[in-house]
RNA sequence: GGUGGGGUGGCCGAGUGGCGAGGCAGCGGCCUGCAAAGCCGUAUACGCGGGUUCGAUUCCCGUCCCCACCUCCA
C-alpha cells in the first residue's frame, strides 16, 4: 500500500507512481502578484508543502515548481491607478507612481514573507511569467501550426485558442461546451467562439510600453493560461507527475492549460490535485467579496505555529472554515504537542538526535498515504503525545524518548517543526538570558516560600509573573516557566 | 441551466454496514499546599422521509438546505 492521491481529472483516488522511479515532478500554481496575500493563498501553499514533505519522507526526490504570475490585467490596472493624481498612498495601496513591475515585485516579496513566516519551503524553481516569453512563443506557434490557435481576425494582435478545434475541451471539469453558461458580458472581439481564450494579447495604447514584448504576432503580452503550460513543461518536461492549485483554478485556468498543452502534443500532468477553499463563516474568502483575512492578521492573533496548524489541519480537499475561535483552538492543540516535547527534552534529554525510533507510526503513514488525510494523521500524533505523557508520568524514559522522537518526526512531516517561532526556552539572545536570570531568581524565592509554607507569598510571585506574561507550572523537579504570547493573555 | 463537493455531538473535523477518530470547550476523578500541565473516566451525533438488510450515520431512492466553479481568483 503506497500513496494514493485524488486526481481531479478522473475524479477518483489513484495509486501514485511517478513517471520516473524515485523522482516526482510537481507544478503548482502560485500567486498572481497583484495584491497582498490572504490566507486562502497560504492554505494552498501549506497543502502542497505538506504533500512535498510527505513525498520526501516517503523517499522521493521532489522537483517542485511554483510560478509567479507577474504580468496581468490587474497588475497593470493597479499600477495605472497609482499614477492618478488622486491616488492616496496612505490607504496602504503602495507608493504613488509605481510601475507595474515594481508593484508586482513588491507583492511577490509579500507572498514570500507570508510563506516564510508559516514554514512553507521554497519550491526548487519559482519562475516568473515575464521571464519565459520564448517558451510561450514556441507553444503558441505549435498550436497555430497544428490548427488549434489563430491570430484574431480583427487586427487586434490577439491570438486565441480555438476550443472548437479540440473536442476534448472540457475534459478536466467534465463540462460540455454547449452546457457552459454564456458570459453575459462576453466580448467576442475577434474570436471564432466566445469561449476561445487568449494565448496572446495585442498591445493596447493605454498599457505601458514596458508591459509588452515583440512576438511573431506583434507586440503584446501573454495570456494567463499559456504561462503555466510553458513554464511547467520547461522545468518538468512535456509529461510530468502532478499539477496542483486551488479548486477555483480548475476552470478555466487548468482546463485551458490542459487543452492547449494536449493540443500541442504534450502529455502534460498525470495527476491533477486541487485544494479546497478557505471560507469565512461559510463563505469563500476572496478579494472580490472583500471578506479576506491576511496572514499578518492571523499572525497577530496567534503564534505562527498555531496558524500553520490551523491552515494544515483539514484534509486539503475539504473546505476550511475560519471562525473567530479557530486560532485559539489550534494554538491549544499545538501547545499540547510542544509541552510534551519540552518536558520530554528536560526529563529524557535530547530527542532530536537521529534515531531509528524517529520514524512515524504506522497509522500516521497510512493516513498520509490515503490522499494526505491529515486529520487522521493528527489523531495518531495526539495519541502518541498522550502515550508519551503517560510514559513521562511513569518515568519510563525509554518509551518517552521513543514517543518523543516519533512526535518530532510527525511535526516535521507536517511542517510544524519548521515554523519560525520564538516560543523557546533555548533562545540564546542576551535579552532572553537576562529575562531567564530574573525569572529564575523569583522562582527561587518562590521555592523558598513554599518550603516555609508561605503559600500566600508563593502565589503572589506566581501572579506577579503571570501578570507580565510568564506562566509558571510546578512539577516534581521544580517549577517550569514559559513565555505566553501577548495574544494568549487576557 | 451545466459540473463538482457537502450536511456528523457545544465548536472544528475524520471515518465506518454492526465494536461510536482526534482536537478544542464541558463535567467527574487522580495528582497538586492551591493552581497549571498531565493522566483516567464521562454526556450530547450522524439534515429529513422512505427502502434494502438480522442490523445503516455508512448502500439505494426521494426530498430539503449549503458551498464552489461555469467571469479575474489559492
Amino acid at each position: 500500500m503506497g500513496l494514493r492521491l485524488y486526481d481531479t481529472k478522473t475524479a477518483s483516488l489513484r495509486d501514485f507512481e511517478p513517471l520516473e522511479p524515485g523522482r516526482v515532478s510537481l507544478y503548482y500554481c502560485g500567486a498572481t502578484v497583484q495584491g497582498r496575500p490572504h490566507v486562502g493563498h497560504v492554505r494552498s501553499a501549506v497543502a502542497f508543502d505538506i504533500l512535498i514533505r510527505w513525498l520526501e519522507y516517503s523517499g522521493f526526490d521532489v522537483l517542485s515548481v511554483r510560478n509567479v504570475t507577474d504580468i496581468d490585467d490587474k497588475i497593470l490596472e493597479k499600477s495605472a491607478l497609482s499614477f492618478q493624481d488622486d491616488f492616496d498612498p496612505s490607504a496602504g495601496d503602495g507608493p504613488v507612481a509605481e510601475p507595474w513591475f515594481a508593484l508586482a515585485y513588491r507583492f511577490e516579496q509579500a507572498f514570500h514573507s507570508a510563506y516564510d513566516a508559516l514554514g512553507v519551503r521554497r519550491p526548487r524553481y519559482e519562475p516568473r511569467a515575464t521571464g519565459h516569453m520564448t517558451e510561450m512563443f514556441a507553444l503558441i506557434a505549435r498550436l497555430i501550426e497544428a490548427g488549434h490557435a489563430y491570430p484574431a481576425a480583427d487586427g487586434s494582435g490577439d491570438v486565441y485558442f480555438d476550443v472548437r478545434s479540440w473536442p476534448a475541451y472540457g475534459e478536466l471539469t467534465r463540462q460540455r461546451l454547449e452546457d457552459m453558461q454564456d458570459a453575459p458580458d462576453a466580448d467576442p472581439r475577434g474570436k471564432r467562439d466566445p469561449r476561445d481564450f487568449a494565448l496572446w494579447k495585442g498591445h493596447k495604447s493605454v498599457d505601458p510600453e514596458t508591459a509588452s514584448w515583440d512576438s511573431p504576432w506583434g507586440r503584446g503580452r501573454p495570456g494567463w493560461h499559456v504561462e503555466c503550460s510553458a513554464m511547467a513543461t520547461k522545468y518538468l518536461g512535456s509529461t510530468f507527475d502532478i499539477h496542483g492549485g486551488g479548486l477555483d483554478l480548475r476552470f478555466p485556468h487548468h482546463e485551458n492549460e490542459l487543452a492547449q498543452s494536449s493540443a500541442a502534443g504534450d502529455g502534460f500532468a498525470r495527476f491533477w490535485l486541487h485544494n479546497g477553499m478557505v471560507t469565512y463563516e461559510g463563505e469563500k474568502m476572496s478579494k472580490s467579496i472583500g471578506n479576506t483575512i491576511s496572514p499578518d492578521e492571523m499572525l497577530a492573533a496567534a503564534r505562527p505555529r498555531a496558524v500553520r496548524y490551523f491552515l494544515g489541519q483539514a484534509q486539503y480537499r475539504s473546505q476550511l472554515d475560519y471562525r473567530p475561535t479557530s486560532l485559539s483552538e489550534a494554538q491549544a492543540a499545538v501547545e499540547r504537542i510542544e509541552s510534551f516535547l519540552a518536558r520530554a527534552l528536560e526529563q529524557v534529554g535530547a530527542v532530536d538526535e537521529p534515531d531509528e525510533a524517529g520514524s512515524v507510526p504506522e497509522g500516521f503513514r497510512q493516513a498520509m498515504d490515503d490522499d494526505l488525510n491529515v486529520p487522521a494523521a493528527l489523531a495518531v500524533l495526539h495519541d502518541t503525545v498522550r502515550a508519551g505523557n503517560s510514559a513521562l508520568a511513569d518515568a519510563n524514559t525509554v518509551a518517552a524518548s521513543s514517543y518523543a522522537a516519533q512526535v518530532r518526526t510527525m511535526t516535521e512531516v507536517l511542517g510544524l517543526a519548521d515554523v519560525p517561532d520564538h516560543q523557546s526556552h533555548s533562545a540564546d539572545s542576551a535579552a532572553h538570558a537576562a529575562l531567564a536570570g530574573l525569572v529564575e531568581n523569583l522562582l527561587a524565592e518562590r521555592a523558598e516560600a513554599k518550603v516555609q509554607k508561605d503559600f500566600a507569598r508563593a502565589d503572589a510571585v506566581r501572579d506577579q509573573l503571570a501578570a507580565v506574561g510568564v506562566a509558571v507550572e510546578d512539577s516534581k523537579d521544580g517549577a517550569r516557566w514559559s513565555l505566553q504570547e501577548e495574544s494568549a493573555r487576557g
